[in-house]
RNA sequence: GCGAUGGUAGCUCAGUUGGUUAGAGCGUCGGAUUGUGGUUCCGAAGGUCGUGGGUUCGAGACCCAUUCAUCGCCCCA
């Protein structure tokens, strides 16, 4: 008989883990509300066209050939999502959300898909939360968003480094990549073999590099953050008043200069949470503007700015820090029958308890009063009620407190009444 | 895609230079115990030793391949 096993880099979420998986996505959805941010959920199916659009013919992502591909029966391209970025604008556009007002404010919880090699904190199906805000174009919103997910972050008791940069626009950045260009050229040959593809397809990326010989190149290179200081005097005053919203709200960061996105739709402000509790992944949040994204997949210009956030990561850095573990809700009530009778009561009984709002189970295996007993231990409830030949003549219920080993007799709805606080 | 390490019961692991019938703790199930749980005692079930091939009289151990996981590279959340 074949063994069957979930596919390599998907992994199941199992019940006792379903818990923080829970607070995750509660505590997204509340800090998502109270910002005024609507949830969305777009299929986890798209054209293969729309990613290739949206990601750029330059982005590693399409390069290395990490989407999910295939062909559907009526012979187009389909694939699952390798980021949330592009679905949502997709969806935006698609029903015209834009024209209910000058800004849309959107949140999402999902899987996403990348064919890729599987490690700690890389998975081929991950899930990541994230906000797209759209029609607003000033550091206000950058603020918004970075505030957004600071809270987010540390509601979970995680709490990472924030690190800026600003990519300037897509044309200010044109000019910075020839002169970034030209400073490699002399070292080109000696670049590792992905960046001297990268210097032909996005040469910014070198700077995401490890390897030593690319640092070495990048020695005095021109800095994005100076070029755009040079060349780019809104994208610069942009940083600037972003930086000052961001000291006001006391949101600490720190500007890294070798921050690049894999997208070519960022513009201006690229950001990242990371941790140095991930190993080699990280980032556990990260996000930045996309000016140019909307109009790319066919809208009118419209400005953009959000993020992403890996919830199996951010379960990772939580779990290596000193928050305090999630539990489960305890169970209420577990109900022991004894004898016949009773056996043939409890049923009825149960579902009164459950109707009166409380949780309670009770042993299916129908076992000796002592295995019922050892079952409503396990079970973790908080009270047994028990019942036997003389409560059914009283018509009563035995409630014991499980904890305090206190037990007393009276009527189901005094009980659950006493349940209840 | 590349490199390193690992896979023995549901879980955590032991298993001597290659030598009879592969063990422990925890957990599970049953009993002591059909009117009171957590403790205790007794017993049982549970393994094609990741998978496939090879070497050998003999493989959990050695060799090859493969798969999955972990760590790093790469990339990203």
């Amino acid at each position: 008989m074949q063994k069957f096993q979930s596919v390599r880099g998907m992994h199941d979420i199992l019940p006792e883990e379903i818990p923080q998986w829970r607070e995750v996505e509660e505590t997204f959805r509340r800090v998502c509300a109270r910002a005024n941010f609507s949830e969305i959920r777009t299929p986890v199916l798209e054209h293969t066209d729309l990613f290739a659009r949206a990601s750029g013919e330059s982005s590693d992502v399409v390069v290395t050939k990490q989407m999910y591909s295939f062909d559907g029966l009526d012979g187009d391209s389909y694939t699952l999502r390798p980021e949330g970025t592009a679905s949502v604008v997709r969806s935006f556009l698609q029903h015209s959300l834009g024209e209910r007002g000058p800004v849309t404010k959107l949140f999402y919880i999902f899987p996403i898909f990348r064919y890729e090699a599987p490690g700690a904190g890389r998975y081929r199906q991950h899930h990541q939360c994230g906000i797209e805000l759209l029609g607003a174009s000033g550091p206000s919103a950058d603020a918004e968003v970075l505030a957004l997910a600071r809270d987010f972050l540390n509601e979970l008791g995680v709490f990472p480094t924030l690190k800026l940069n600003t990519l300037g626009t897509r044309e200010s950045r044109r000019a910075y990549v020839e002169a970034l260009r030209a400073h490699l050229e002399p070292n080109r040959e000696r670049l590792s073999e992905d960046s001297k593809r990268r210097f032909e397809l996005n040469p910014l990326r070198i700077f995401d590099s490890k390897e030593p010989r690319d640092h070495e190149a990048l020695v005095g290179a021109p800095r994005l953050l100076d070029h755009v200081r040079e060349h780019d005097a809104e994208s610069s005053k942009h940083f600037d008043e972003l930086c000052g919203f961001l000291d006001e709200l006391e949101i600490p960061f720190e500007i890294d200069h070798n921050l690049v996105r894999g997208f070519d739709y960022y513009s201006r402000t690229a950001f990242e949470w990371v941790s140095d509790k991930l190993g080699a992944q990280s980032t556990v949040l990260g996000g930045g503007r996309y000016d140019g994204l909307v109009e790319e997949l066919g809208g009118k210009p419209t400005p953009g700015i959000g993020f992403g956030c890996g919830i199996e990561r951010l379960l990772l850095v939580r779990a290596a820090s000193e928050a305090p573990p999630i539990e489960a809700e305890r169970l209420t009530a577990f109900v022991v029958a004894l004898g016949n009778a009773a056996k043939a009561a409890a049923p009825r009984l149960v579902r009164a308890v459950r109707q009166s709002g409380l949780s309670c189970d009770y042993d299916l295996a129908t076992r000796a009063f002592r295995k019922q007993m050892d079952e409503a231990n396990r079970s973790k409830a908080r009270f047994a009620l028990i019942v036997g030949d003389d409560e059914l003549a009283q018509n009563a219920v035995a409630l014991k407190d499980l904890d305090e080993g206190t037990q007393t007799m009276l009527s189901l709805t005094e009980a659950c009444q006493l349940m209840k606080k």
